[in-house]
DNA sequence: TATATATTTGAAAAACCTTTGATCATGTAA
DNA sequence: TTACATGATCAAAGGTTTTTCAAATATATA
């Protein structure tokens, strides 16, 4: 396999040079920007395999990047990791809601930078085949774009957890998902709570979605997880 | 779960006392070391689930220790946690590029600790991405990543140590296993329990399995372990 | 700010899995 | 063939994980 590209922009230059520096070290083919501006014209340019985007940017700031990034057709699916410096869930509801992937506050350990990128490649990879249409299992059909779940035509509600909860296990069918695995792609790596969340959620949903001894959608694999068939 | 191991590595004597008391409380197996050297050598034998590990040390420091230990392949991926004196942001940035995976400033709250040990191990573990395809002898098919095990179509439910005994013993399709490494590999280093115990899991495996003289999956090597051809 | 809603935590019950010890069976060496 | 060592079998005891419920926090909404 040839290396990734990854853009990194970002104002700080010892940052960018922290992370080129460790990225390097780790087989990725780094280029960086220090603007918005300067980050959308290279695009335009070259291709990438990945951004890194610093939210705070002088001039057009990460979440205008992103936006723009979006609404080019040849962009739309590029893997963006959003760097933010306040660590508030604010912010990061705010840049996934406008495009990004995933993100990190600083400061972050360049492992786990390098943790998450390979991820949402992962994930981007893995996408591309799995974007036909809604989810469905069985009566039920999940509705991501707009939250919807539906269960034989009636709206069934639900929180944005339980939404990534179902959407999760919905885009990896089959598999076994550890809690950990799940508290790292719902609840972000800065989660210090208890595995035993999920068992909770898990719990609403099946609730929800009125899950019973004809209709056991979401198995539990003890000592491993859980998974949708 | 067999306990994760832990090793704090502190030149206060009082402060590897009281981590290591409250680190036991909370069902840790925790080991301790005074100085960068020790650390490294003691690493060199034994493995741990994770590393406590102080900047400021007399002799090789922290950040030395830290170094050493990623340019070891075998200790790559050993989640740290570096503990530093001054709370200066600096400091945690130099801390993490040498590859710490998270960091706390002394004072700090044991209950933190704990959070982040925990954290860090959840992330660790997340990586999950065995991608090995399903694994078949005979009529049987077993699918690592669902978990499940398929004779003929229809789907057997395994217990986690039957699926890892099957597992490994496919994985080493043809190899003798003893029930040493099997048990090193499945209940892990820190298990004292009796040999005896693998038999009994392989007798309700044959038993899932419906073994019989027509199909002889796991073959018992007298003296020496089990294999499956 | 109050109110509603969502999320997390804690603790007990339930379900299930693992280990142990006793006993039996079988293979191996003398 | 016998004695010994190793492996198989079983069921009860013991342990762990998961579920469930309820209460406490936190967050969003009006």
């Amino acid at each position: 396999m040839s290396k990734d590209r990854v853009l990194i922009v970002d104002d700080e230059e010892h940052i960018l040079e922290l992370i080129k520096f460790n990225l390097e070290q780790n087989g990725y083919q780094v280029m960086t920007k220090e603007t918005g501006e300067e980050c959308l014209a290279f695009l335009d340019q070259e291709s990438v395999d990945i951004l890194v985007l610093d939210l705070m940017l002088p001039g057009i700031d990460g979440i205008e990047v992103c936006k723009q990034i979006r609404s080019k057709p040849n962009l739309k699916t590029l893997p963006i990791i959003m760097l933010t410096a306040k660590g508030e869930e604010t912010d990061r509801i705010l840049g996934l809601e406008f495009g990004a992937d995933d993100y990190m506050s600083k400061p972050f350990s360049v492992r786990e930078l390098i943790a998450r990128m390979k991820a949402v490649l992962r994930r981007s990879g893995s996408q591309q085949q799995q974007l036909t249409g809604p989810l469905q299992v069985g009566d039920l059909i999940l509705d991501v774009e707009s939250h919807e779940l539906r269960l034989n035509g009636e709206v069934i509600k639900l929180t944005i957890k339980e939404h990534e909860l179902l959407k999760t296990l919905l885009e990896n069918r089959g598999k076994v998902l550890s809690r950990n695995f799940l508290l790292d792609k719902i609840w972000g790596y800065a989660y210090y709570g208890d595995t035993r969340t999920v068992d909770v959620h898990i719990r609403q949903l099946r609730k929800k979605i009125k899950e019973d001894e004809n209709r056991p959608y979401i198995e539990t694999i003890r000592g491993a997880g859980y998974k949708i068939k």
